[in-house]
DNA sequence: CAGTGTGAAGTTGTTCACAGCA
DNA sequence: TGCTGTGAACAACTTCACACTG
């Protein structure tokens, strides 16, 4: 349904990845937008309700495809729609997650992950107790049962919730089982193949730049 | 507060970003490497391990004043304790968290926060079944409450994990309080005066980074 | 003229190249 | 020779300047 054609027309390649994460803010913001009943928004307005640069706000949304009206802005549906379409929201990506812990349900119980396209559809753990329980809907198995449902459901993406010691040998489960992405909320890296999109999410790094930035301005008055 | 930064006596002001978000992912790995019992350690293989280029593991490294040994590398030992430094884990720093739902309960839980020099002191929530009730031992309180105990506690952060409606209001009250610095993981952007420390911990920038490379190879092979 | 859209300049962060050292 | 340490080249991202448009 679309082409792979390298034409100047096509948008697809090179989105920077700054742009990328701030794709979801834009549209957390136009939904809420939306709700208040306004036709259009342009993106001097955003920009300063974001805190971000206007014409940074210009050139990510010009990657949607959308053009807008000098003057006026942007059509809020329009603009909706193709950033809905950009990220992906329109297409169902099924998940299995590994670790019910704390992380793990909170995760899984997380609402708006179904709308943004990413439906957990079974989660893992070695843990006896939690093993046959359920979750939101969501039934926890056996780790060792991993490969043999991934093998039947087609999983493109695998989220590790386990503590940092099992990130790993969970990691060469995954990679082994054909999955194609995995996010990793473990608080350390763990390697797979150059083929395997990883996404590292680590809590730590977080908390390491407001920490560094209090002691920067704790002399203050 | 208009003019220009001053230089402070102490530190040296300019840590990059990115080499601050690195700084833990070193400090986990090293941790992990001393229970091996290794003296040295040398930059290209926590470059390889950790999978960056070597000259930047050195340029991040030296931030914390280490110095290594030609040949040999740096020793663990030293290094260990300089970045502990560096990222403030000595200091303790005590943190209020709104919103003790799932996400909320995962954070109070987390262990390894308090080694991290963070320590969340209480939680709050509007829901009156939560109010009273604590978790791993942290007091959940009314949010009514949450200034009158503010100026008892000299509390420097100010953790935020309520519905994306809440956000705003529960910032605005922290701000009120004094507290320096907010970390958000509400997924929308808040609104605070200059001075706040603000982090956003949006976990739809990282689901839609994944998403968005899973779709450019998705047509590959 | 207030806003879009885009090429150019500026800034920040990463990678290279190489000097110094044990 | 293998590693540290650093100035310089490079790449990525952001901000600026300005032409254009309703």
């Amino acid at each position: 349904m679309e082409e792979k054609i390298k034409t100047t027309k096509s948008k697809l390649q090179p989105v920077p990845e700054p742009t990328v994460r701030r794709m979801p803010n834009y549209l957390t913001f136009l939904k809420e937008l939306q709700k208040s009943g306004e036709q259009y928004i342009s993106a001097p307005v955003i920009a300063k309700i974001l805190n971000l640069d206007p014409t940074q706000v210009v050139k990510d949304l010009s990657y949607t495809g959308i053009t807008g009206k000098p003057k006026v802005g942007y059509v809020v549906e329009d603009l909706l729609n193709l950033l809905e379409d950009f990220l992906g929201y329109n297409r169902q990506h099924e998940a299995f997650l590994v670790g019910a812990g704390f992380l793990g349900g909170a995760l899984i119980q997380y609402q708006g992950f179904r709308e943004a396209g990413l439906k957990i559809v079974a989660a893992f753990d070695v843990d006896k107790k939690k093993i046959g329980t359920e979750i939101a809907g969501v039934s926890i198995f056996d780790l060792k049962n991993f490969r043999n449902l991934a093998s039947r459901i087609h999983i493109s993406i695998g989220i590790i919730t386990t503590p940092a010691s099992e990130a790993q040998s969970v990691a060469d489960i995954m990679v082994v089982c054909g999955i194609k992405a995995i996010w990793n909320f473990a608080p350390v890296s763990i390697w797979v193949p150059e083929h395997i999109i990883i996404q590292d999410t680590h809590i730590y790094s977080n908390l390491a730049v407001i920490i560094n930035k209090l002691g920067q301005t704790n002399n203050d008055k």
